[in-house]
Parts: C-alpha cells; sequence; structure tokens
RNA sequence: CGGAGUGUAGCGCAGCCUGGUAGCGCAUCUGGUUUGGGACCAGAGGGCCGGGAGUUCGAAUCUCUCCACUCCGACCA
C-alpha cells in the first residue's frame, strides 16, 4: 500500500475522551472512529488487524476441529422464550420488532440458535462430537460502555460451541479448545492465563477465563507468581491426550477475584500476586442446561434419547486488539507483535523527489509485494520527523528508512519498532530481511 | 442505575462569572522556501456556539427543558 493512496487519518492530539493508552492509540493512529457510545466504524488501518487477528483466531479453530459456521445477528424472541432467557437477560438485550410486530433482538450470544440447529440435525450419538463456531457481530447494550473496543456495545466475537453424549466426552472438547486457546494467544504474543473464573449467568460447574495482565484490566486476578515465567507455548498435538497438559497449566494457581479466597488459598502469600487483567476468552461446560430447555436430544447407544452435553467458548476478537495495545506499546505508540501488525514492513522515503530515492524505494516496495509481504510505502511529502512519527505511531514492525544521509554510501537504515535497533545495511541486505521477516536478527 | 462533568471550525481549547459584530493552536487550501525526528513565510476557506422554549432592545454568555457524550462506582466477551 502507498501511503500518499491510504486512508489513514491520524491524529496529532489527544482525543479527551480516551483516558486508556490502547482507546487513545486506536484513535490517534486512524483505527477506529466511534460511532455512538460503544459503537465504532473500523478505519481501514483498524480493519486489518481485526482482520489478522480473526484469521488466527479461525486457523487455531480450524485446526482444533470446529466446524466455522456464520448464525444469523438478529434472532427470534422464541428461541429465547424456549430457554427462559428472554427475560432473564435484562436490559443488555437490545430488543427489536419487526413490520409484523414480532418480537426479535440482536444477538448477545448464540447458545439458543446454536441448539436450534444442533436438535435440527443431530439425530444420533454416533454424530457427535461436533464443534460448531462462528464469528460474529453482538451486540450487549452495556450500562456503561467504555475504553474504546475493549468494552464497546458492539463487539467482534468469536463463539464456539460443543455438542457431546456426555459429560466425560465434553471434558475432551472442552480441553482442545483449552489448548487451542493457549496456541491461539500465544501466536498474538500475549500471555494470556488460564484461571478458575465464576460461570456467570449461564451457570455450569467448569470454567477459565483466559486473562492478560494489564493495569488498564477490568478484573482484579490472583495468581501464582511462577505464571510470570511460564512459557505459554504448547506444541502438543491434538492426537495425544491432553489431559496432562490442561492439568499442567491448571495446577499452577490462578483465580478471579469472585473466585479467589483468602482464607482458603493453598499457595504461600510470598508467592501470590494479586492485578488487573483483561478477560480476552471464557469457555465453560454447562452440561444439558439448553438441550434439556430446549429438548435437544440424540439416540444414545441403547436407543434412548440422550440430552446433549454442550460448552461455550469464547474469545473477544475486537477486544484483542485493544488488548495488545494495552500489552505492546511505548510513549512513540503501538508495537504490533509481527503475527497481527498490519504492515509487515514500511519503506520510508525521507527524499520524496529524489530519483535516486525514488526509484529505491520503489524497488524494496515492488520486491517486497512480490516476496508476499504486506508492504507500506510511505511516499508522502510530509517532513521527515512526521514520517517517523506516523509510522512509529501505527506500530509497523519494521521500518526501511530510505533518505539523503544513506544514499551517499548506497546504504539504507532499518530499524526494528520493538526494539528500537537500527541498523545501516546495503539494500540487498534490506530485501533480504523483508523476505525473512522476523526471522533474522538485525544484531 | 446512583454520583460528577462536558457540548463553541475536522481535532484540542479560550470566551460565559460581569449579555453588545466568533477567537487561538493544530489540521485543510493557494503560492513560495524547505527536507534525517510532528518545517518556515505570506495569503485563504471553514461556525444556526448540541436542540427547543423563555428573559431582554440585544443571548455562545442568564433561566427552563430535552438530547448527546465523557468520567467515578455497582454489572459483563
Amino acid at each position: 500500500m502507498r501511503l500518499s493512496q491510504y486512508f489513514l487519518p491520524v491524529l496529532k492530539e489527544n482525543p479527551k475522551e480516551a483516558q486508556i493508552a490502547s482507546h487513545r492509540l486506536m484513535l490517534r493512529a486512524g483505527m477506529i472512529q466511534q460511532s455512538s457510545a460503544g459503537i465504532y466504524s473500523w478505519l481501514p488501518l483498524g480493519l486489518r488487524v481485526l482482520n489478522r487477528i480473526e484469521q488466527i483466531v479461525r486457523e487455531e479453530q480450524d485446526r482444533a476441529g470446529a466446524l466455522e459456521i456464520k448464525m444469523a445477528t438478529i434472532q427470534a424472541a422464541e428461541l429465547w422464550q424456549e430457554s427462559g432467557r428472554y427475560d432473564d437477560y435484562g436490559l443488555e438485550m437490545l430488543r427489536i420488532k419487526d413490520r409484523h410486530d414480532r418480537d426479535m433482538l440482536y444477538g448477545p450470544t448464540n447458545e439458543e440458535v446454536v441448539t436450534d440447529i444442533a436438535r435440527t440435525h443431530l439425530r444420533s450419538y454416533k454424530n457427535l462430537p461436533l464443534n460448531l463456531y462462528h464469528i460474529q457481530w453482538k451486540f450487549r447494550d452495556e450500562v456503561r460502555p467504555r475504553f474504546g473496543v475493549m468494552r464497546g456495545r458492539e463487539f467482534l466475537m468469536k463463539d464456539a460451541y460443543s455438542f457431546d453424549i456426555d459429560k466425560e466426552s465434553a471434558r475432551h472438547a472442552y480441553n482442545r479448545m483449552f489448548v487451542a486457546y493457549l496456541k491461539t494467544f500465544a501466536r498474538m504474543g500475549l500471555t494470556a492465563i488460564p484461571m478458575v473464573a465464576d460461570t456467570g449467568p449461564i451457570g455450569g460447574d467448569m470454567s477459565h477465563e483466559f486473562i492478560i495482565l494489564a493495569d488498564t484490566g477490568e478484573s482484579g486476578v490472583f495468581f501464582d507468581k511462577k505464571w510470570l515465567d511460564t512459557d505459554m507455548v504448547t506444541d502438543i498435538d491434538y492426537s495425544d491426550d491432553l489431559q496432562p497438559v490442561v492439568d499442567s497449566f491448571t495446577s499452577i494457581y490462578a483465580k478471579t477475584d469472585e473466585k479467589h479466597d483468602p482464607d482458603n488459598c493453598d499457595i504461600a502469600p510470598s508467592d501470590l500476586l494479586e492485578r488487573r487483567g483483561i478477560e480476552v476468552g471464557h469457555i465453560f461446560y454447562f452440561g444439558t442446561k439448553y438441550s434439556e430447555a430446549m429438548s435437544a436430544t440424540v439416540q444414545g447407544a441403547d436407543g434412548k434419547p440422550t440430552e446433549l452435553h454442550m460448552g461455550s467458548y469464547g474469545i473477544g476478537v475486537s477486544r484483542l486488539v485493544g488488548g495488545i495495545i494495552e500489552a505492546s506499546h511505548d510513549e512513540d505508540g503501538i508495537i504490533w507483535p509481527e503475527s497481527v501488525a498490519p504492515f509487515d514492513v514500511a519503506v520510508i522515503n525521507l527524499k520524496p523527489g529524489d530519483e535516486a530515492a525514488d526509484s529505491l524505494c520503489e524497488a524494496l516496495y515492488e520486491k517486497g509485494m512480490a516476496a508476499g509481504r504486506d508492504m507500506l510505502l510511505d511516499d508522502s511529502n510530509d517532513s521527515p520527523g512526521a514520517k517517523m512519527k506516523t509510522i512509529s505511531l501505527i506500530g509497523v514492525p519494521w521500518q526501511i528508512i530510505v533518505g539523503p544521509r544513506g544514499l551517499k554510501n548506497d546504504l539504507v537504515e532499518v530499524k526494528h519498532r520493538a526494539s528500537g535497533k537500527t541498523v545501516e545495511m546495503s539494500p540487498d541486505a534490506a530485501l533480504q530481511l523483508i523476505e525473512t521477516s522476523g526471522a533474522i536478527s538485525i544484531d
């Protein structure tokens, strides 16, 4: 992408309403624009990041054996009346009437719809296990939206729903999602700690929240300091027995403040840390709560109708955009992990109009694109200082700076955003770096 | 939903107390000069001062009333 042809409305000044870093930086980097309280439009740069995060989530769900569907945003009230939640859910649910005066709603979650799909098509235990997920916009009419996309009313969520014949089998589904979440968040460069959590209004007895640590987080959490040194990357294969992996992670103390009991906590006070955190995922098993209410049964091996055992597994996709920024930024702006960055490499032409600089930038840009990298070419006429500020603000991981200083010696400068390191190298070496971006060090 | 605030140019703000022709910085446009960390000079455009109703000769300013947004708390991917 050429910056001169892009839509990147960066702000020099801090919007007054943005109190936390991620909100402030998303507005300043031109990623989002507020539409109304807790509702945002995603501008080109923000959408790139959102899409990359969504894609990582999708890939890991697919690898874990879940199947992608897409359920509607608008749902009929009847299904919710059947489950009993139409009256329970409260004012958070946005209720709508259609032209026939039928009660509809904008889905805040999808248990009812997916259970309806399951009961329609699942007839035998031989159809199981099954895990269906979708990545769809939700609406919850929060009392107090805040922190930009971290607590919006409209938000993008991945929600998966597992169907099994019994609790033991459901436990396997739960473990697969547990491991999938470890892999998903690790790919985004996050340390997301699985914590024993309250099950909330949905109920159930097996639940973990995945929480990334941040001072601005809304959840109070208590955990063993061992977590800070725990490697969250797991390369276990789904064909292996996942229980030991899950056990090894869940054996280290970590609970949200709702579940933590200071008088009944089995680790030494000196090992216990209290912090704030951002909930980016939540998995739970809720048994037959919905299958019972909605008569979702299959025929078991004994020939008798058996209620489905279900679990649901959410990831706040749009919230992750803010969460990653909270975890990774400095005074100059965002520092994107390479896996979710909107662009891989920025080529910054500090002397546009200069024939040598122009042609070198073009060559680097074109070759980078040909190598499959997402390139951003800053071919604008902004001052050098403004260019450097903008590129740092939007957090492109690698910057190739082309200007008169280097040109004299036929060199360019390569800057690594995360480390702040800058080195001079030949254009060929820079090109090689582009092609292997992330795989080599600039030391 | 309780408490506290804010609405004036695209963004950030002043003016309001004490009523009298709408201001500043940034951004934008034109011309010129610049070019290694948010450039400089000269000029220009851009506003129903959140909406409505009052008081007044006269309202951004005073009164009432809606609306929107923000912050602090209780609730949530």
